[in-house]
DNA sequence: CTGCCACTTGAAGTCGACTTGAGGTCAAGC
DNA sequence: GCTTGACCTCAAGTCGACTTCAAGTGGCAG
């Protein structure tokens, strides 16, 4: 494999150099020197970005991709975290489907009051069943 | 409909008060007078609340609901910015089913290293595919 | 009438994920 | 050998969505 100072990095993963200080600060990925002031990074930190930024479009955070993966990119074998996220993903898509059902219908319906539409109440009630309640963080890509 | 003081709506939608004077304050809800100090809502913010879950759990910001919302709640009629939401979900549903696959086979993969496993590497250039590039914003419920 | 307490307000603080800014440094070109 | 320009470091700022805090107030028990 080869190398790739910060610029190169940042061209081919589309992320500015600020952000992968930051990511390195973090902890998330590691340059392996530098040639003058210039991080150097092995190219495999190409596919540690792609898992970080899946990571994040699942809605985990920096710290959480930093607990579930090892320095090396390979995931924890903490096989009961990750089923449970695995878990709490599918809970998000559910909801993500209803939220998508709803926009899709009400571009598309032409009862007077969406309040009066039979398809749309049964949206809200699936929205009362589920996504009231605690608050829960995370980011989504959306 | 009933009308319910701000900590009777609370108790039932599972937000601290604090958020829903919050919410108001942001035009998202709205109060329709006073019981001595506090606030009275009708009980139709409920709906109104689900709704806002909702689509924060799907990754819009307040204020992107406010928008895609008429004060009453029923949804605005920009069919196409509706339509385009719905898109982007779908773009998202596909990545949170990536990401969940992707776990769960962590989960219960015995490869030494996940990355001489060909279903990892597989996840992993999906991951590539789309989830690199420049950051959007939104939350979810993960 | 007097406390008291839960609510009110507006301002300030928090958290995650970055970005921006000020001032420093290195390799290269002249 | 000195300037230039891109990267460096470290601190501070930003943004969204709230939460927390200090100080004020309304209604009810005593």
């Amino acid at each position: 494999m080869g190398e790739l100072d910060i610029v190169e990095l940042g061209k081919r993963s589309g992320l500015p150099s600020s952000t992968l200080r930051y990511y390195e600060e973090k902890g998330l990925i590691a340059s392996i020197g530098r040639r003058g002031l210039r991080r150097v990074f092995d190219a495999g930190v190409l596919d540690r970005l792609a898992l970080i930024a899946l990571g994040r479009a699942a809605g985990f955070s920096l710290d959480e991709m930093a607990g579930l993966f090892a320095p090396d990119g390979t995931p924890r074998i903490d096989r009961q975290l990750l089923v449970r996220k695995a878990d709490a993903l599918d809970e998000t898509i559910r909801q993500l489907r209803v939220m998508r059902d709803g926009l899709r219908h009400a571009a598309a319906c032409r009862a007077a009051s969406h309040m009066e539409c039979p398809t749309f109440r049964r949206i809200l009630k699936a929205a009362s069943a589920g996504a009231l309640g605690p608050r829960k963080r995370g980011r989504v890509v959306a």
